[in-house]
This record gives structure tokens, sequence and C-alpha cells, in this order.
DNA sequence: GCTTGACCTTACCATGTGGGTAAGGTTCAT
DNA sequence: ATGAACCTTACCCACATGGTAAGGTCAAGC
């Protein structure tokens, strides 16, 4: 199987496939007599486990990891649910980061006219800073 | 007024502050006799307005274009509200992808006995996804 | 005046996950 | 034999930011 399929086989790119082994996170692969790589049905797994990995947001060097870890029949559990943890911490983190911007976005948006005039709201909050929300009267 | 000082007065970072001017977002300022770069009320300004679209995500394209606008007596509010309700659709893109992300690990981790066992559910899953929520009866 | 430390300058490299391109070799079918 | 489709390596690019190195400048203290 030369890259090509695997990439087809997987939903990778061969750039990204050949990127993943230039970063470790693959054995090189035999290759061919003319030198091109050849994919085995287990290479082939290892490249799924990379890339449904990598939709879950982890890393190059976690995935690394999760790798090492799935290979080694001494695994421990705990490890590798210490490593999903902390990038859920991280992916939580983002998503509050996220969030934020999007309220204040938002409340921008709203108060911005439209009307093609040059008062902005936008720009205004931009240029300093309103508080967005009325405190709740306390 | 130093970089240095420019910096603390703004939260950026001297680094960043020569980086926005390499990059157009700033007109190059003054400089002192020994070429130190010398910055003016209103450079502190635009400073601050950048950082603060910064913290909402903009990128520095857009942050240029932004400030054109607000320099611009003649801006249009119904531009700077295109960009900005651009900015939002891609904030909340990518809330959505997090999100799911989020809901995935989750599961996952739940599923994890963390034992100190070879067994694991978030290996199982990578290498072979399962469905993770049982769909409803149907 | 000289030293010292804090500041400034430019220029370069690195990050991480890809995409793009160029110049060349290989394979296979026609 | 030729052409299309594939493969190879080796580059450059994005994006925002950090780091480092090698050197110039300024102000304070001795």
């Amino acid at each position: 199987m030369n890259i090509g399929q695997a990439a087809e086989a997987t939903g990778l790119s061969a750039k990204m496939i050949r990127h993943y082994e230039q970063s470790g996170l693959l054995q090189p692969t035999q290759r061919s007599a003319a030198g091109y790589r050849q994919y085995q049905p287990k290479d082939i797994e290892i490249l799924k486990f990379i890339r449904r990995a990598r939709v879950l947001g982890f890393s190059l060097a976690d995935i690394a990891g999760l790798l090492a870890l799935w290979q080694n029949p001494q695994r421990s559990n705990t490890v590798v649910k210490q490593v999903a943890q902390q990038h859920l911490a991280e992916v939580e983190q983002k998503l509050q980061e996220l969030h934020a911007m999007k309220q204040t976005l938002q409340q921008m948006i709203a108060q911005c006219a439209a009307d093609g005039g040059a008062h902005c709201a936008i720009l205004q909050h931009l240029a300093k800073p309103q508080p967005l929300i009325k405190p709740t009267r306390s």
C-alpha cells in the first residue's frame, strides 16, 4: 500500500503522514525498491488512531505518548486517563475564553446600529471599554 | 515614553509592540537621537485598542482594518459590524468544535477505570471508536 | 571619568499543524 | 515509447508569540 492509498484509507493527507513519520509518531515504514513508503494494515490502524486523537484535539506530543501506551502491554490506564483529563482541562479552558469573547462580541454587535453612519458602538468599546452589562442593582 | 513604559502602560510586551509596528498595524513612531522608539499618548491609545481587540480574538489583519476604520471620519459602522459578525461566526464555529471534543472526552474519561490495569476505554475508543452514547431506542 | 545594570536596537530561530510548490524519479497502461 | 498519475525530498508560507544573541545607550553611584 502506497502513501496515497494510506491517505485515502485514513482520511489523512499524504503530506501529514510524512510529517507524522518525521515527527517520530510513526516508525519509518518499509520502503519499496524505488523508495516508496509501504503501509501494512497495522500501519493503517496506527494512522487511524492518530487521526481520531487529532479530531479530539490531542497534540502530536500527546499522541506520541498515547501511542506508546497503546502499544505497551504493561501500560496503566491511570496514566492514559491523566493525559485525557489534562487535555480536557485545556479544552474547557479554551471554551471559557471563547465563550467570554462570544458574549462581548454579541453585546457589542447588538449595540451597533449599522445604519451607514460613523458612530459605532463597536469601535467605541474597543477605544474605551464601557461596561456592557449593567451591573444588577445592588 | 520608551517602549518598556509603553508595554507596561498597555499590557502588551515590548516584543509585540515592535511586531505590530513591523506588521504595519502602527505607523513607525518617532525615534530619539539614539534610535529609541518614542511613544506619545495617542500611540498608547492605539496600542490599547489593539490589545482590547486581541483579547476579543480579532486577528492582526482584522485589527488593521478596524484601526483604519477607527481613524477614518468617513467610516461606515456597517463595515465594522460586518467584521465583528464574521469574527463572531468564527468564534461560534470554534466553540462548537471544542464542545464536541469536550463531550467525547468526558464520556471516554468517565468510562476509564483508572485502576492501574492495562484495560483502557480511552485507548479502546481511539483504536476503534464505539458509539459512546447509546442511540435512544427507536 | 568609569563601571554597572537596566534599558534599547536589530536579526535570527522556534513553536504547531498543516498547505503549497518545485524538481525530479517511478510505475503502469496505452 | 509516451503520458498520466504517483512518489520522493527540500524548501517557503501562515499565525501570534517567545526566546536568544550581540551590540548600543542611559542614568546612577563611586
